[in-house]
RNA sequence: GCGCCUGUAGCUCAGUUGGAUAGAGUAUCGGUUUCCGAAACCGAGGGUCACAGGUUCAAUUCCUGUCAGGCGCACCA
């Protein structure tokens, strides 16, 4: 509908154009249509008279009267207005008007698609907590905000790629396969402080157990063996982190290379089992978990590190390597690779983007926490060193979700143990009100997630107003035939023109604006439109619902308003479809 | 100290990338059901858009500065 309006005015002015009425290089000027806040301004407005004001150095209400007039009449139209100091507002016809319920009953699930990016491949990154711990409610929000990103962007046609990157490798892993160790030590009855810099939680235990179950006791050592020459722990007044890689490599000398990877596997395996199962229970589906270890494994990020040698972006001093990130807008040069050896997270992560980068991506969309923002130049530099598009890489930040419960402050931190999972999150509160509480809001507003109100399973939770909607027109159809009454589609649509009240031209503008919020999202990445949409177009619903009866006397009228909600019905549907939130018959 | 994000109704947040009289939810107060689901609807009050300048036909929106909050500034991930 837009669309087919903003080509109607493409050509007037065109033709003013060549009829030399306006000046020729105004023609660059891109015309904006709005849709109008206010009824009555119209359906649609466009400020393109007051755009035109400077460069033609005319008054903007002359020039909004010159494009009026040019205007060719079209069935579209029921009425152009100039208004204010200089808006050119357009009525839509009623034909205009109702055609959209018959374009939504044909397309049906698909109403609201279609092909913007068609052709382009896009891949989106989302999540990638380490596994060291089962997803906390943290992630949760960067979970819901990924997946929609995801589904919008493959609603207006790219090709989506959504990929997990597993930190399979590294200093925080061995971490967690020494803790698992340390545990397991203790099923076995040695005694000893368990390290402050440990993995304390739950989890832990578990797997320790299963350890034991599975190996016996082939991987016990007395705690006297494991702790010697390991430097004190902070409390004792040394340093937690020599403590803890300390212990590392204990247990790396103490088992083996042959066991000591199978305890550590044991422990990767198990924390991301968790989390693939989490996240599929959560809608957040995945075309490919990207691990790390194998980036390590296959020699790539020693390549990528090659790479760099080779444009001349490294060099050494204090017997690391660093990247000089600084010539690219960084703050400061970076390490790649240790004094010890050791290549860093972020080499890895420069081998993992130039891959990315391989893949023919026309777009490569990273959601990372806002914590990671100090991030981007470093990866943006790596990428612009190695001779990469950069504009191809977009990062969105998801900011933090501050956790309440009532007015009391969740603290959180994966170390101590001390957290609200997302499993508990989806246990209580249920899959369909997390995701939408956690799209309600812009990726980088700071949120506050009130767990009392989440979990209560209040009317304050916005999605039971748009689920509630939904329920109720399916329950108008079962009423209907409890009545022994019935619905034909193709009477109601003959007789649309019968729907003249507010409630009903309200709930038409609703359903044509639907594909412009689809596309509009999806491209400025903001998830958050499609759901006040939502609850927008639930609200119109109820109010109408109140307001009018469905199955009355007249016919024509209910067969209309049936095929109006039935419409709407399909909306709701589509649009909760979206965000990965159930649509439910009754509830 | 430097960088990123934020500041809009008592509270939680929108505001169509610069448009017309700044909007919802919630809370408070008052109303609605012989009628398809009251998890709903209708109405009322509630604002110096943090503050000060600037850019222009037009600024909550863009720029600069100040103030306040969050986050980040490793040879950690």
């Amino acid at each position: 509908m837009k669309d087919q309006l903003k080509k109607i005015i493409d050509s007037t002015l065109a033709s003013l154009i060549s009829q030399q009425r306006l000046p020729e290089e105004i023609s660059s000027i891109e015309v904006k249509l709005e849709r109008t806040k206010d009824r009555g301004h119209g359906d649609f407005a466009s400020n393109i008279a007051m755009v035109l004001a400077k460069p033609t150095k005319m008054n903007p209400r002359q020039i909004a009267g010159l494009i009026v007039d040019a205007l060719p009449p079209h069935e579209l139209i029921d009425k152009v207005e100039i208004a204010g100091p200089g808006f050119i507002n357009f009525t839509l016809s009623a034909t205009a008007r109702q055609q959209v319920v018959a374009e939504v009953l044909k397309n049906a699930g698909q109403y609201g698609l279609n092909d913007y990016g068609k052709g382009h491949k896009v891949q989106v990154e989302f999540v990638s907590a380490n596994p060291t711990g089962p997803l906390h409610v943290g992630h949760g929000r960067g979970a819901a905000y990924g997946s929609v990103v995801s589904s919008l962007l493959k609603a207006v046609g790219y090709d989506v790629h959504r990929e997990y990157y597993v930190n399979d490798a590294g200093r925080q892993m061995d971490i967690l396969a020494t803790s698992v160790w340390l545990r397991y030590l203790e099923k076995c009855g040695e005694q000893f402080t368990f390290p402050s810099n440990g993995y304390r939680g739950e989890y832990v235990f578990d797997i320790a157990e299963t350890l034991k179950n599975q190996h016996g006791d082939a991987l016990l050592h007395p705690a006297a063996v494991v702790f010697e020459g390991v430097p004190t722990d902070e409390p004792q007044g040394g340093d937690k982190e020599l403590h803890i890689d300390g212990l590392t490599n204990q247990a790396k000398k103490l088992l083996g290379a042959e066991l000591y990877r199978q305890l550590f596997d044991l422990g990767l395996n198990a924390i991301l089992d968790d989390i693939r199962n989490d996240l599929a229970e959560f809608g957040a589906e995945y075309d490919e978990w990207f691990s790390e270890r194998s980036l390590v494994e296959s020699g790539v990020v020693d390549e990528a590190i090659e790479q760099l040698k080779a444009a001349n972006m490294l060099y050494q001093q204090d017997g690391a390597w660093w990247f000089k990130s600084t010539e690219f807008g960084d703050e400061k040069d970076r390490v790649v690779v240790r004094d010890n050896g050791q290549a860093t997270y972020f080499a890895s992560d420069v081998a993992y983007h130039l891959n990315k980068f391989q893949r023919g991506f026309d777009q490569i969309i990273d959601i990372w926490g806002a914590d990671h923002h100090g991030y981007i130049p470093r990866v943006k530099a790596a990428m612009a060193g190695l001779q990469q598009d950069v504009s191809k890489l977009k990062v969105l930040l998801v900011q933090f979700a501050v956790l309440y419960r009532g007015k009391e402050k969740v603290g959180m931190s994966t170390r101590s143990g001390e957290f609200v999972t997302l499993r508990e999150l989806r246990d209580e509160v249920g899959k369909d009100a997390a995701r939408f509480f956690y799209v309600l809001r812009g990726a980088d507003q700071h949120m506050d997630f009130d767990l009392e109100l989440a979990k209560s399973q209040s009317n304050d939770n916005p999605v039971y107003y748009v689920q509630y909607a939904h329920a109720r027109i399916c329950s108008v159809f079962r009423q209907l035939a409890e009545r022994q009454l019935s619905w034909d589609q193709q009477v109601g649509l003959q007789n649309l023109s019968l729907l003249s009240e507010e409630h009903e031209q309200a709930l038409l503008t609703m359903l044509s604006r639907y594909p412009e919020v689809v596309e509009l999202a999806a491209i400025t990445h903001t998830p958050h439109l499609l759901a006040h949409f939502l609850m927008d177009l639930a609200r119109d619903f109820h109010t109408y619902y109140n307001a009018h009866q469905f199955m009355i006397d007249d016919i024509n009228v209910s067969q209309a308003r049936l095929t109006l909600i039935t419409a709407v019905r399909q909306v709701i549907a589509n649009g909760l479809g979206l965000m990965g939130v159930s649509a439910p018959q009754s509830m």
